[in-house]
DNA sequence: TGCTCCGGGGTGGTCCGACCACTGTGCTGG
DNA sequence: CCAGCACAGTGGTCGGACCACCCCGGAGCA
């Protein structure tokens, strides 16, 4: 028969990938656990060391695994942010007007998370919210008005209480995405706007109003996808 | 000076992705184009083919590059489809609280999808939408019923006009997940319910109502994850 | 007894060279 | 002119070697 050796269907690492996730969704390996060493388990699947060390790093940037030199190989937490890491990476090659969907996206579980965000905030975290809108204004460097832009929304992405949702949204909002499209945008001095926004999104968190909340935040991704969309349709 | 061969930062597999990666965002790779050799872009950046291999592979699988074995490297179409394939993977490796999450997620987007639906969607995805649904009341084979479950939702993303949100969705519900969830879910009869749920979207599609929709999409979804969460709670 | 230091074994990271499998192309022969 | 083939080039796989790093345990000291 033919059921031990013959199979090869794709290429020796892609198997070593699926046998891999496999063995994780299957619950044969937990969180946090050491996996083999390369070399054997490499012997175990029946090839060599090289294909083996290509499946590891495929896992290893998708933020499955998490080689560590000199230890060993392990699973990762496999948790939100582990694994939507890669979701940044979309943001980052996406152009045209891919953008203005990602965008609509951002929009639609921005205004949704901070909805929630307005039910459930803490008065720690409103503080926390508070202060880095109150950073935002209070500086002109460029630089620095985009790290608390970020963190604001982050701070309220994560009083939302779903993990998996900020790590979207953080990954929606990368570095890089967020300063190709600012660049340009701000200068049209749509700057004092943002600052309102912001604003009216902090009343709406302070009042526990999530209607508002989510019509705030709606409106505040929703100026910068107009802009895009009018900047990339005619 | 040190710019030109101290850096080291990480290894050099990494810095050989972060390069690549760069190329393309930059605009230097087009979709479709050829990459350079192995043995080329190894020599080019002064690595050895090995860790460009890792490299190239940890970007193939993201569904950045695609290889074609005989011919060359090439930069995929970097389509949403392409990138986010690999969201499927944290659909298949979440457990416990993370599934709630995610199913949240969908929620989410499938309302607003299903709404934007509602608006846009043609006599002839229309029409298609409906085989899917009597194709579905017509057969027993569960295998079957969630393949047309799976295409129904799918034909309703695709209407929505927004092809990242299809992806994402589609990532969502991939094959592996919504088998999961549902083994144990439609044993306890709830199998009759998704019919109607199924049919009462259909109603709001063809009437061209979005508020009908959402409603009905997020009803739809709502049930699998209210059913989870309580399976999870105590 | 307890701590510090250091040495070695084991691990992932990198490199090299060879060979295989497949593809595309241009040449050859009809 | 076309069909078929041979060949060079490409990604895919393999095995081995060495390096850099981490961890643990034993030796030595206080």
């Amino acid at each position: 028969m033919d059921d031990e050796t013959a199979p090869q269907k794709g290429t020796v690492t892609q198997r070593a990938i699926e046998r891999i996730k496999a063995m994780i969704a299957e619950g044969g390996l937990e969180p946090g656990q050491r996996l083999p060493t390369e070399r054997d388990l490499a012997a175990q699947l029946g090839i060599s060391r090289s294909s083996m060390r290509e499946g590891i790093r495929a896992l290893t940037v998708m933020g499955v695994l998490e080689a560590r030199h000199g230890s060993g190989i392990y699973v990762s937490r496999l948790e939100a942010g582990d694994l939507l890491e890669t979701f940044g990476v979309v943001a980052d090659l996406s152009r045209g007007p891919r953008l203005v969907e990602l965008l609509e996206v951002r929009r639609i579980l921005e205004s949704t998370a901070t909805a929630l965000a307005a039910a459930r905030i803490t008065v720690d975290q409103l503080a926390e919210v508070e202060r880095h809108l109150a950073a935002m204004n209070a500086t002109d460097d460029p630089e620095e008005i985009l790290a608390h832009d970020l963190a604001f929304h982050r701070e309220i992405a994560a009083a939302a209480g779903n993990e998996t949702m900020a790590a979207i949204l953080e990954g929606l909002s990368s570095r890089t995405f967020r300063a190709r499209v600012w660049r340009g945008f701000q200068e049209e001095g749509a700057f004092a706007r943002t600052r309102r926004e912001h604003a009216a999104i902090h009343r709406a968190l302070a009042a526990h109003d999530p209607e508002a909340a989510r019509a705030a935040a709606a409106a505040h991704v929703g100026e910068v996808e107009e802009w895009l969309r009018a900047r990339l349709g005619p």
